[in-house]
DNA sequence: TTGAAAGCGCTAACAC
DNA sequence: GTGTTAGCGCTTTCAA
């Protein structure tokens, strides 16, 4: 391609300049001020440039200057591993990357893995050269987002947890949520249900049944957010919330919405619904039904939360939510962000879908 | 939280050092080489950094310095919308991710949108803080490719295109792969085959007939090796290569496959079976079979490429890619690149999979 | 149109 | 254990 040998050390504006006796300011003008030389000199530089092998300004170097990054970082509380096979993280990545697309920004996938100690964990967020930080559905307490907030950069928390001071904020009613879904269920006329949900917070095992204390401790508030909907829903139905099966699903994986349904309904046998805080429970749960004979909606009524492709294929009863305008609508704020300056607070409608796996108890 | 209101200006490690009465060096050592100093000065300084809000070392200005940005940057030619929503890039993405999860390093998507002209489409790329890039099947002229090029960083490219001087290459035998795959299919008695294939270069419209010029100005090494392979399975069994009925797709979608499937069918009735150069194009096409009322593969073979996860459920007869080691082994080159500096070109292998949707034809 | 000067915030040698 | 010096490569006033 280039005759030329190039230089051992790498070409620079300054390199550049000295070359074609002209000054930085002019070089640099070639690349972004185009309209502030001739025609003639600007292409007299190019062609050096491609001669020296010169790239262009560094980008370090001009962020440095500029103060931009050009870059939102995206950060997710769980391994990549996880957030991968995550339907809804994955659609509400995809929005996020439309709009950096759209605005012509890097999407910075943040490190977030498993060593998640202050000291070293946060230093991955500390390092990251970008404008503004997304953090996805962290627990109140993660070590990630605390990093992330000191760097007093614009930030937009998805979902987890609510009232970030000095962060914007975009998620949905889940209490709302989850009490109409509740209400649809026992107007079906359950009275013997259980709720799935995914961890309330840091803990070993599979698969436990969930006290008060447990409760009251989690660090994640959507899932209790959704929780209480479910009990004043039945509170509001005659029924004793305290009657309530509630399992929580400690790891992620295929099967854990069949090992949480296998110990609800052995904690109680008489369950006719199965609320699930998440798609990919509810889904795993009624493979598990389907393998122990137990037929749904007939024998047993299961919903999910979410909304996630597969569910609505499958026809599971649940809650929609609009996880790709979730991530566009953090992009926007991050790329335009409001005159004000303030941070937003958005809550976004949802849906509840009466699908084919929802129907009225047996007997 | 912190009491005393923060400085309009950011603090900056040259502020906190005259602020404390030591220089700059024993500032950066006590973030960076904590055991450079006393644990009493660390601690001191460490409390003056909360108390005047400084969040660490700058990274861009780091960056500038170390010469190391942390992080590597993807490009992939395709819109991010459609990268989302193709489960092999997707695996690979995850493979990828989990690397640098490990090592420490970011992530970066570079938006490589529909601005693709050469001066703005490879700003993004050209802006991009990286130590080194991926390159995800591109064309063989892609704009982006040319412009990570010339950032002569360390680069990876997967897939496509082969062959590109100074960068390392790792993707699969594509000629060895799907001429197993044809010999499977010829080898069952199958006589009036045709390949749908993805598409093999820019042209307008949504599908259409592959005659000869078109595939050898094909700038997509990939599919043209494929095809390759089934020409000369079928020259090795006998048939005339020439009577191949090849039809290319030339936008993504869901319906992508049936309407390929339809056009070959329309130009030659008698095929008993279609060879698909990729799985979403195979299982696109099975359903508008039996929307057809053709029985799979009782009346029509149809067979796929990659191997993504619901091909393996549907039971497709199909080439399984190592999708995420893919991802997996680009990052390992770019984290821990070999003592040698030299380029490295991996070829990794495949499995063919005999699945359900392949049979005897029919008659 | 072009150039000179002044940093952006940090770290790596090397001296003390 | 701590400080001094010298940039990393660039953009941005401001003046010519």
């Amino acid at each position: 391609m280039s005759r030329s040998p190039h230089p051992r050390r790498r070409a620079t504006l300054a390199s550049l300049a000295s070359e074609l006796n002209v000054s930085r300011t002019t070089i640099s003008n070639a690349y972004n001020r185009p309209d502030q030389l001739s025609t003639e000199l600007r292409d007299r530089i190019l062609q050096a440039a491609k001669r020296l092998g010169y790239p262009g300004p560094d980008p370090v170097a001009r962020s440095l200057r500029t103060r931009k990054a050009g870059a939102v970082g995206l950060v997710i509380a769980e391994p990549l591993t996880y957030s991968f096979s995550d339907p809804a993280a994955l659609e509400f990545v995809a929005g996020l990357a439309q709009t950096c697309e759209e605005a012509g920004q890097g999407l910075l996938l943040v490190a977030a893995g498993p060593g998640r100690s202050l000291a070293d964990g946060a230093s991955s967020v500390l390092s990251a050269g970008v404008d503004g930080f997304v953090v996805y559905a962290a627990a109140g307490d993660d070590p990630y987002l605390k990093a992330v907030l000191d760097r007093r950069l614009p930030t937009v928390v998805i979902d987890q947890p609510r009232e970030v001071p000095g962060a914007s904020w975009i998620g949905i009613d889940d209490y709302a949520a989850m009490r109409e879904l509740a209400e649809h269920v026992l107007g079906l006329g359950h009275r013997e249900i259980a709720v799935l949900t995914m961890r309330l917070g840091d803990r070993d095992g599979e698969v436990a049944l969930v006290d008060e204390d447990r409760l009251r401790a989690s660090t994640f508030h959507t899932q209790a957010d959704r929780i209480a909907g479910v009990r004043d829903a039945m509170a509001a139905a005659g029924l004793d919330p305290a009657g309530l099966t509630l399992v929580e699903a400690l790891r992620q994986g295929p099967t854990a919405g069949g090992a949480a349904a296998e110990l609800a309904l052995r904690s109680n046998p008489r369950l006719t619904a199965l609320l699930c805080t998440a798609d990919a429970l509810a889904l795993s749960a009624m493979d598990y039904l389907r393998g122990h004979g137990i037929y749904v909606p007939g024998q047993m009524t299961v919903t999910g939360f979410d909304g996630v492709p597969e569910a609505l294929r499958r026809g599971l009863t649940t809650v929609a939510q609009p996880t790709v305008a979730k991530g566009r609508r953090a992009g926007e704020l991050l790329h335009h962000p409001p005159r004000s300056g303030e941070p937003v607070i958005e809550t976004l409608p949802v849906e509840l879908i009466r699908g084919r796996t929802s129907g009225p108890p047996a007997g």
